[in-house]
DNA sequence: CTGGCCGTC
DNA sequence: GACGGCCAG
């Protein structure tokens, strides 16, 4: 064999080598993020992701969730609200979709009808409003969950404000918001879409220097109580669900901020 | 903003 | 089922 045969054939092997060697970790990482949630960057929104108690976390473009199967809906969805995000943008209200990512089946939309409640964003549509497709994206399945009409257009809308008036006052916030799913809880439609008696939701922010959090749980029905009125710890909500809500959290930072039900650091004006 | 319902195709 | 119009908290 030539001397020049040799070389050719051994640059080659080398450069598939590396080829091949780069689509690994590729795919190793992409593996990891499905699997576990673990794989993270500190600088997107998928370093808050809690650890889902399902082993289904679904990664979309505007948000990532848990899917629970027996309850037909996630167990939280997580997403960062940037101040870039807030628009006023109006777009149609889609279709709700089957969430095709997710492998056991999303729930259908038909489970809600004449069910007498609401496919009440986890994600709210309004929060993903920078372009057409975050904003469609919130129509999936996989991101809704039962709730009475007063409750939503109520007490977990003026929420939903709320979170939006901090994401423009703190330079954004991380947010995770769901039903807590228990065994024992009502069920609508064929497949049995569980109606949660509480919902929750919990803030992060880091941009503004000091890390700090807040937590909400909502007794499923409407109130004209101050939104205050529900602040609760991260751990109390973390013992009702059974989820880790910040693992990646320095541990000695992570236990002191979710110990407290302190709303001092938010404003509620 | 949060949504549902109904008639039409 | 998809779509457009209309209604309510």
């Amino acid at each position: 064999m030539k001397r020049k045969t040799l070389y050719a054939i051994m640059a080659v092997l080398l450069i598939g080598g590396v080829y091949f060697y780069e689509f690994y970790l590729e795919e190793k990482e992409q593996q990891d993020i499905v699997d576990t949630g673990k794989t993270v960057k500190s600088d997107t929104n998928e370093f808050f992701l809690p650890t889902s108690t399902t082993g289904q976390i679904v990664h979309h473009e505007g948000y990532s969730l848990s899917y629970s199967e027996p309850h037909e809906q996630a167990e939280w969805v997580a997403y960062e609200l940037k101040l870039e995000h807030l628009s006023n943008s109006n777009y149609k209200r889609p279709y709700f979709e089957i969430d095709p990512a997710v492998k056991t089946g999303a729930a259908h939309w038909r489970n809600y009808k004449k069910s007498g409640f609401d496919r009440g964003h986890l994600c709210p549509a309004a929060d993903r409003a920078y372009n057409q497709v975050a904003y469609n994206e919130t129509f999936l399945t996989s991101n809704i969950s039962p709730q009475r009409h007063d409750f939503n257009s109520g007490i977990w809308n003026t929420l939903e404000q709320k979170v939006r008036y901090w994401a423009s006052k703190y330079n954004g916030v991380f947010v995770v918001s769901g039903g807590v799913l228990n065994d024992n809880m009502e069920t609508i439609g064929e497949e049995q879409v569980a109606v949660p008696n509480q919902f929750y939701k919990i803030l992060i922010d880091n941009n503004t220097g000091e890390t700090k959090m807040i937590a909400f749980l909502i007794p499923h029905e409407n109130s004209i109580l101050p939104l205050y009125k529900f602040v609760v710890s991260v751990d109390s909500i973390e013992e009702l669900t059974g989820i880790d809500f910040f693992p990646e959290l320095e541990d000695s930072l992570e236990n002191e901020l979710e110990a407290s039900s302190s709303y001092k650091d938010w404003s509620f004006n």
